[in-house]
RNA sequence: GCGGAAGUAGCUCAAUUGGUAGAGCGAUAGCCUUCCAAGCUAUAGGUUGCGGGUUCGAUCCUCGUCUUCCGCUCCA
């Protein structure tokens, strides 16, 4: 575990090292779990989002895609019970770490006021509780519980925290400040988008049961803790898709999904036994099957991707509160009915990390002669950043001109980078480093025949081919 | 959020019992022209995380704060 740890922080530095992944406005000193994709890392987010959105609308043609907005209707939120199930005051007791709802706390109390005899109390304190509840003054719940001294039940001291509100969710305002503002919240899921705009695209697409709508975005959690580098931020991105089926025919459209999802994952070129379901015991309120991909991260065994069975509980929330029927008639068997729904839901970032974690390896290329070693990001070639290197083996004879060449020619087709500085072995070692799976390096014989040397990044293998061939081998790997 | 630890150049680290910081690697430029990093020369980079306090003087002591790591907690 311990050499796990230090794989995982050695991942964190050579992403920063290497222009893949920093740490959120750094010159201020950072922003707690919020991180920049650098120059590989974006290319390589980009990659494996544009991978996981052709396999969805692409490859499946009763499958399209949408992009909806961040800021969605208030109501949307209380639709979907985020506004209900997540925005309560709590309190932390310092001594037994425990903590606890303040309305709980305070009802509790009152109840054993209420036991002792003393009921004319114990509803002032509820009174009081409800005025200030009303009017969000944590300071005044606060010292209510003090002034009443309420006790933690496991320490028995009175040692409190300040009173907090938990709201997952990040709000800020529509309109200008001085009118009636609004209060929004930045999405803390995508999928509602999808669910507001099932009618839209069901109707403006002429879609048939079964069909899917993807989406990829960022969504936004405030976590009370967000830690461990990209796997758990504030502010992240979603690969989603929501699948709408014929109710009665959900398990095995969960079941379909589950597999599907495992193939696009050992697509990646990941071994299966890197992987597992870990089904959920205890469902959310929205579910009636739901499971985790877990990746054996360096850090274990984490979530990647959930696929829920979210039956028709959001279609008929939005229903309800939009008064707008959200039906579909299923010709096939003559029904009216609200579709059932099996989500699939990826964390981009968390992708990312996967993919990293993956690919990095530190290698000992000692000899008995003299030591040596390279760190090497062995991404499948349709993922890395850069497809090809063009390196000249001296910048002058005219090599760098042949260089530039071969560079024009292809950059069209794929990302090429151009490099004359230092000895060749340090340029392949630094292309190593970012994952570039083919360097070709030209020399003076390829003045004569047209030939260069293709260096393989996982193999270290050299072969020599014609100047021409370069583009179909390279085009062959990425479009594995 | 709680408890513990840490923060010095891009990276890894050093230094001063309190007297305003060095090295290696890396980077940049040049030399060399060589098919797997660590040949030669030169150059650039640090208000020692940030802000107070103590002191003649703080990178060092102290308080706060931010960030990160470890453990707990949380994760619809």
């Amino acid at each position: 575990m311990a050499t796990d740890n230090n794989r995982f922080q050695a991942i964190i530095s050579h992403c920063k090292e290497y222009g893949f992944i920093f740490p959120s406005s750094e010159i201020y000193e950072g922003l707690s779990a919020v991180y920049d994709y650098g120059q590989n890392g974006s290319e390589l987010k980009r990659n494996i989002r544009d991978y996981w959105w052709r396999s969805m609308t692409q490859f499946h043609e009763n499958i399209v895609g949408i992009d909806a907005a961040i800021f969605m209707h208030p109501t949307t939120w209380k639709a979907s019970g985020h506004v209900d199930n997540f925005s309560d005051p709590m309190i932390d007791n310092k001594d037994s770490k425990k903590r606890y709802r303040v309305d709980h706390l305070i009802e509790a109390q009152a109840e054993s006021l209420e036991a002792g005899g003393k009921k004319e109390e114990a509803d002032a304190l509820l009174q009081a509780m409800d005025a200030l509840l009303a009017e969000s003054d944590f300071e005044g719940l606060k010292k209510l519980i003090e002034n009443n001294k309420i006790k933690c039940s496991i320490s028995g001291t009175s040692n409190w925290t300040d009173v907090r509100q938990f709201n997952l969710m990040f709000s800020t305002q529509l309109g200008s400040v001085s009118d009636e503002a609004n209060e929004i919240y930045l999405r803390p899921e995508t999928a509602q988008g999808i669910f507001v705009n099932f009618l839209n695209v069901q109707k403006s697409g002429r879609m048939k049961i079964p069909f899917g709508i993807a989406q990829v975005g960022k969504a936004f959690r405030n976590e009370i803790v967000a830690r461990q580098f990209v796997f758990r931020m504030r502010e992240f991105e979603q690969m989603e898709m929501q699948f709408f089926v014929r109710p009665g025919t959900q398990k095995e459209w969960y079941e379909y999904w589950k597999e599907e999802r495992m193939k696009w994952h050992l697509s990646l070129g990941i071994s299966k036994n890197k992987y597992r379901f870990h089904d959920h015991v205890k469902l959310a309120h929205y579910a009636d099957a739901a499971c985790d991909i877990e990746y054996n991260f360096p850090i274990g065994f984490k979530e990647v991707e959930g696929i829920h069975s979210r039956t028709d509980y959001d279609l008929s929330q939005h229903q309800e509160y939009s008064k707008k029927k959200m039906n579909y008639f299923d010709h096939e068997v003559n029904q009216n009915y609200i579709p059932y729904v099996i989500e699939t839901s990826i964390g981009l970032d968390r992708a990312v990390l996967m993919v990293l974690s993956e690919a990095y390896e530190e290698q000992d290329l000692s000899t008995p002669e003299r030591k040596d070693s390279r760190v090497i990001l062995k991404f499948p070639p349709k993922l890395a950043p850069v497809k090809l290197a063009v390196l000249p083996l001296v910048k002058k004879d005219g090599l760098p001109e042949i260089a530039r060449d071969i560079v024009n020619t292809y950059k069209k087709q794929f990302r090429c980078f151009y490099e004359e500085k230092d000895t060749i072995g340090k340029r392949y070692r630094r292309m190593d480093a970012i994952g570039t799976p083919f360097c070709v390096t030209i020399d003076q014989q390829t003045k004569e025949d047209n030939t260069v040397t293709i260096r393989y990044r996982d193999s270290m293998e050299q072969t020599r081919i014609q100047i021409d061939q370069i583009g179909k081998i390279v085009n062959e790997a990425i479009n594995e």
